[in-house]
DNA sequence: AAAAAATCTTAATCAAGATTAAGAAATACT
DNA sequence: AGTATTTCTTAATCTTGATTAAGATTTTTT
């Protein structure tokens, strides 16, 4: 198996060898060039994905036909649209590469089973919904508390790598502003 | 237990009578009076909690001192400030009771003991974090694409019941507009 | 290297919603 | 019943960030 998942396994609960195997067989790697698409509106989402190299957006079209950006996964996140997984119904959602990006996927009905198999993959998906949620919360804090400008340079400095991989409309997007604005924001700075 | 909570986790899982009275055995009944508090900012978080009667809200104080409400938990539903309870870290949070409520108490130190005694206690929250944080996802996409007149009619046209149990002030926190618009919105409605 | 596509910037105008400051109405308390 | 507290409303002014419309710069493709 990818050694990075190994370790992020290995972090939440205790895992031998064997049990690695097992989770392992359950995966299957795939590969997306830049742009390609994962997952597009309509479609069901049926897996779950490991990111072991790349990046995605996840990002649905809004009623003004503009691409509102809901997060980005990289190296190591996992990534779905869960409301299409669980729900089972027809996704909202688009999900791209922004970059070449190779991924583990985790089918839901292998998930299912590997679940009966090897009963700490609950135990393992629980600790990283509840993290995945602390994340959703925190986030929403500070688009409560913040100005614009604020969340722009928090972003920023909080993810300082990562704001160079992808391009500054995308930022503006997933904060919530127009890529004018941001572009004001960094003239105002560099003063 | 608690018949909402028996049917609540068979929703989820497939449960017996023993396995019942054992998850029982670890949950503790309290009630709050309206306005008491279950946590305060600065205390740490040791329980999950899930309300039978009443309604919770869950706010911190913004850096210009304005209570910021994150969310409400009403009956049959579970609540905690995951990011004290998972991290172990002061919690930033306020959690308290907008009506007289009961809950029942949920320990972490109990649900730990019972995630190993009952495992499937595990795939009940598993589950549980998805449809929150599905929930949680759905928030942030009305909070990006609708404007506040439109996030105000959704609200209350989605939640009518609910919206006559709270303060109206209440309500504009949730969705993160001021008292005075609000008022403004309403008015513009009855014309 | 040139052309095309994608990304970023600037600046003027506009609009949504905040702020401020009363005052009115409703609820709770004695 | 009367007072105090909480909640809600109105209206004027102000601010943040959107919109619009170019044009400039960078990156990719041929």
């Amino acid at each position: 198996m990818n050694p990075n998942l190994i370790e992020y396994i290995k972090r939440y609960v205790n895992i031998s060898q064997t049990e690695i195997d097992l989770f392992n067989s359950y995966l299957k790697p795939r590969t997306l060039k830049k742009k390609e698409f994962l997952l597009k509106e309509g479609q069901l989402c049926k897996s779950r994905y490991f990111i072991t190299k790349g990046c995605i957006r996840l990002y649905y079209i809004d009623n003004k036909a503009n691409e509102q950006i809901l997060h980005f996964g990289i190296d190591n996140w996992w990534i779905t649209d869960y409301e299409s997984l669980i729900n089972k119904i027809p996704s909202k959602l688009y999900i791209q590469a922004t970059e070449n990006t190779e991924l583990l996927e985790l089918a839901q009905e292998n998930f299912e089973e590997l679940c009966i198999e090897l009963p700490k993959t609950e135990r393992f998906f629980r600790i990283i919904m509840e993290k995945t949620y602390i994340a959703s919360q925190k986030r929403l804090e500070y688009m409560f508390s913040l100005t614009g400008e604020e969340l722009y340079h928090k972003f920023i400095s909080s993810n300082p790598e990562f704001a160079q991989r992808v391009p500054q409309y995308m930022i503006a997007s997933l904060l919530g502003m127009t890529p004018e604005f941001v572009s004001k924001i960094r003239a105002n700075k560099k003063q």
